[in-house]
This record gives C-alpha cells, structure tokens and sequence, in this order.
DNA sequence: ATAAACTTTCAATAATTACTGAAAGTTTAG
DNA sequence: CTAAACTTTCAGTAATTATTGAAAGTTTAT
C-alpha cells in the first residue's frame, strides 16, 4: 500500500467512524485530514483534498472548533487562514469525552432522575418504571464519572494501574 | 409528573439517545418499552403504544433479537410471539459493548493496522501518517480492551476496587 | 474610501436513512 | 388439506440530515 492510498484509506475509514464518537462524516473528515498532515491547511486545501464544496468545509471547521478540536493559526504575512487539530491522541480523547458528557450525557441523566423520582402510586407499572429508570441512572452516572475521570488523567492513563490492574 | 407522562419521556429520550449507543430511534424504543414493561409483550401492544407500523416493529424487533438484547418468550395456549428485554442494567450494558466492539470497533483497528504499517519511504509525511494512525491504533485498542474488561467483570464492576481506586 | 481577498450564511437541493402497508410467507388448529 | 392467525419482506414514500453555491459579510492593504 502507497501513500496516497493508505491516507485515502484512513481518512475514509476515521471519517464514516465520526457516528461512533458523535460527529458526521464531513467533520469527521477534515479532522483525520489535519491529523495526518504535517502543516497547517488553508480552507483551499481542505476543499480541494476532500472534494467538499467552500460553505460545507466552513461550517465543518466552525463546528470542529466549537468542539475545541481544531484551531486557527494565523501565519505571518499571509491573509488566508490556517487550521490545525490537537495532535496528541490522548488530548483528543480527553476533549471528546468531556464534550459527549456535556451534551449528551449530562442531559439523558437528568431526565433519569426526573422520570425515576416520581411519586410511587404502589402499582406494580410504577414501580417497574422507578426501578429501572434508576438503576439506567446509576449505571449512566457510573460509566460517565468512570469515563471523565479515565481521560481526566492527562498522562498514560490508560498504561498505568487502574488498567494493569485489570490484566 | 405521572405515570404516563413519565413513561412517554422515558422512552422519548432513552429513544433518541439509540445513536449514542448505536442503534437506531425506533430499536431503542421498542427496547425501552420492554424494559419498562412488566409482563412481555406482542407486537400488537409494541405498534400500539409506539404508533408505529407492522413492519417497522418486525424489522426492529428482529434487530433486537441479533444483538441478543431481545427475546421471544411464547406464551403456552397463545398464538401471537411475545417479546421481553433483558431487564438487568450491567447484562444490557455487557451485551451493547460486546457487540459493539466487534461490528465496529474491532473493523477499524484493523485498517489503522494496516495503515500504519505501510511501508516508510523516509518522506515527512509518511513518517507522519504511520506515527498518528499509530497513536490513534493504539488509544483505540487499549479503551476497547478496558471497554471489554470492564464490562465483562458480572458482578459489580463499576463499584468494585477499579472504580473505587479512581475517586 | 474602495477594492481585492477571503469567510460565512442560508435557501435550495441532494443523499441518506427510516417507515409504511400490502402482498407473500409461515404456522397451527381443526 | 384449508383457513385463520399471525409474521416477514420489500418497493414505494416520507422524514431527516448533509451539501452546495452564490450572495452577503468581513477584513486588510493601499
């Protein structure tokens, strides 16, 4: 495999993975791109690599910094900006985890609590309903304290103890 | 809130969170009705409570089934097919993450593999694309391996010692 | 102030994905 | 075997989501 190929190849691959951690294809897209490249692309370059029109490469790339995955980088002298992502992977995991939590975890919990902290008419419908809202709650609650405070570890998390432990 | 009030929002938002953990809105709220339900249930009941058509409930429901989250229960002297949910939280979350991992995950890893095992030609950006896809295969790896772990522990994963020793 | 260089916005359109409903298929009772 | 009871399939349609491209907006150089 080439070059070319292999870069097609990930960025085609990375790019349809976007649903996986919550982010469509084009964004998906423009990340892998910037990932892989060794300096700073222009919108042009984006455009032209991904064969994505100038309005779709723009709201991608505002979208990706509303994430706070891409930034712009202004080069001296030049008039055009330049964008690059976060280029370290466990960087990247941490801003997308804490993201996810915020929008969409953080609210699906709340509603859990609502729903699971109604009044208890002794039927066994309500009952059931109380139980299980809850127990999603406390596993929701669970996987996203697990999950934040995962990433949170700014250095080798994952090698260190908590995963050693689990081997 | 009553009863009803809480069920339908219950269901609404369990529903639309299904891209969260990957399935699609009506396969989520057919799974959430379920779960909810204290006796299983026929497809008419499903139809009627969620408004939706014969064929979507059959199609979602046999979705259900192949990730093993559903399943049929007959009812001795019944006719109609009737369905339940697996109704334990950590189960529910074991089975998503098992599969998960491998229509979806496990794929990936192997074209990072791939990528970042083409040949190095000495030239900046090849050095670039194998380090990245590299980083990136190896993140991916260890979250799918502890992804696993943890969700493979039956009992009380998320309070036991792992979890604890994070606080 | 003005014009060139560039970016953003957004209505129209295209692509994708989900849903319906009726016909075909299957199973069971008699 | 036949009919009734039920489920599945799938072509057509609807709903949703993503993309385009051109006009409007912004910034900078002179």
């Amino acid at each position: 495999m080439e070059y070319q190929e292999a870069k097609e190849k990930f960025i085609s691959t990375w790019g349809s993975l976007g649903t996986l951690w919550g982010i469509n294809k084009a964004m998906a897209q423009i990340q892998s791109l910037l990932f892989i490249s060794t300096k700073a692309l222009s919108m042009e370059e984006i455009m032209e690599e991904l064969k994505i029109s100038r309005g779709n490469t723009s709201m991608n790339l505002r979208q990706l910094m509303d994430w706070g995955i891409v930034t712009k980088e202004l080069i001296p002298g030049e008039r055009k900006e330049y964008f690059t992502t976060e280029k370290d992977v466990q960087e990247l995991a941490r801003i997308v985890a804490k993201e996810r939590s915020r929008r969409e975890i953080k609210p699906v919990i709340k509603v859990l609590e609502d729903v699971s902290s109604i009044k208890d008419d002794g039927t066994a419908k309500t009952k059931e309903l109380i139980k299980q809202t809850k127990a999603l709650k406390d596993l929701t609650d669970d996987l996203d304290t697990l999950m934040n405070k995962l990433v949170n570890q700014k250095q080798n998390w994952l090698t260190k103890s908590v995963f050693k432990l689990m081997k």
